[in-house]
DNA sequence: ATCTATTGATAAAG
DNA sequence: TCTTTATCAATAGAT
């Protein structure tokens, strides 16, 4: 069609061939939206021109995943690369454990019972009875652990209440040596003083951790 | 171009959309063809027919792949990217999931259980308990069903066994018979029937699986 | 781009 | 489905 028939080849002038590229193209794309619309088909057309330019056409109701995934199908031919491959095939492995490990578990919570062999049935025993001891013992050591921290806490306790009770007896002492003395010397009436005598534990006691000072403490003058 | 024009809009009747399809199929990819070589462009196209069927067409020189991956990044279109970044994730979200399941697993069997709290190895303990009660359950019912067996399978024995000895019995006496029979005609030496009486229980005795024609044998002469 | 002679594609019928 | 054929559409080459 045109004023003459044209072999169908390369066309080696590049001025004439890059027209007949955009009249062609022109052409097709607008055979594909026909085809497409006039008989429900799926299309899926891509153009490179010579120089690298980009054309395409998709049918307006197709969905390029489901396309390609179709061609995939029916040509055989792969178009997503082996990494592809192995990601699918490496999910299937790992649900396949995964379904496994589930029946694991159901099994452990003496669930699903009914298709297990009395061997099966024996072995799970075995393995609910060794996990329970350990979980036994272990609840055990820390209950025991438990309560050294707690006996040494209270001895700490102890200790600190004990330092407290000293330190208290020497500033009572000299605090008494102070009031005496102002009696003494100012011999205006008696008093205790009461601003410190109401509040002997008003400084803030920070319970602390037992360590090592307490040889310090056991050291002093109590 | 036809015997008269036609309107761009999908053809309602179902055979002439058929061959409408057939034809223009053929017309555009005549023309993916041409323009492929005159052109010197890289052409994809697929088709799918309303029907299902797959048709395509991509120039010799084209590595679908390269296409693809040239669409790709001039359409800005994920294809097999979206694909596989979904694999990705969904691989790293099961293996966080198993690996959970590991570690649920390995506490159930008492293993790894310095990284649990109190109250977690509290609930351990119980999900054990439950656990071991629900298999024991199972394999006491399992017990008991196979001594019901057992015992039905005893009974039934029992019984084969009267069947025979009466069976035997009831031999015997016709035996018996016989021989006086023969020894009153016959008036040659007494005997037994030796061969017979060696081996009561020479034939074989298939065990059989209880059922129902067992009433037979009971409402039989012995 | 636009024009137009000419070939190509195809709708409808057989 | 395949062919025929009248008609319309596409386009080669020129401007």
């Amino acid at each position: 069609m045109g004023r003459g028939k044209i072999e169908i080849k390369r066309i080696e002038n590049s001025s004439n061939r890059q027209v007949t590229f955009s009249k062609r193209k022109q052409g097709i794309l607008k055979k594909a939206k026909e085809i497409s619309v006039l008989c429900d088909a799926n299309v899926f057309l891509i153009l490179f021109s010579s120089a690298g330019k980009m054309y395409e056409y998709t049918s307006p109701s197709a969905n390029l995943e489901n396309i390609l995934t179709r061609y995939q199908t029916a040509s055989g031919k792969k178009l997503w690369d082996a990494r592809h491959e192995y990601l699918n095939h490496e999910l299937d492995r790992i649900k396949k454990e995964h379904d496994n490990m589930q029946i694991e578990l159901r099994h452990l919570n003496g669930e699903d019972l009914s298709s297990l062999s009395v061997i099966d049935l024996r072995n799970l025993e075995d393995s609910l009875q060794i996990g329970y001891e350990n979980v036994i013992l272990k609840k055990t050591q820390w209950m025991y652990n438990e309560l050294e921290r707690l006996k040494q806490n209270g001895d700490a306790i102890d200790e600190e209440n004990r330092r407290l009770r000293c330190l208290l007896k020497q500033q009572d002492a000299a605090l008494c040596d102070l009031t005496d003395f102002d009696l003494g010397s100012n011999k205006k009436g008696k008093g205790n003083p009461s601003h410190l005598g109401m509040q002997p534990f008003g400084f803030h006691v920070q319970p602390i951790q037992p360590n090592l000072q307490h040889n310090k403490f056991k050291s002093g003058p109590c």
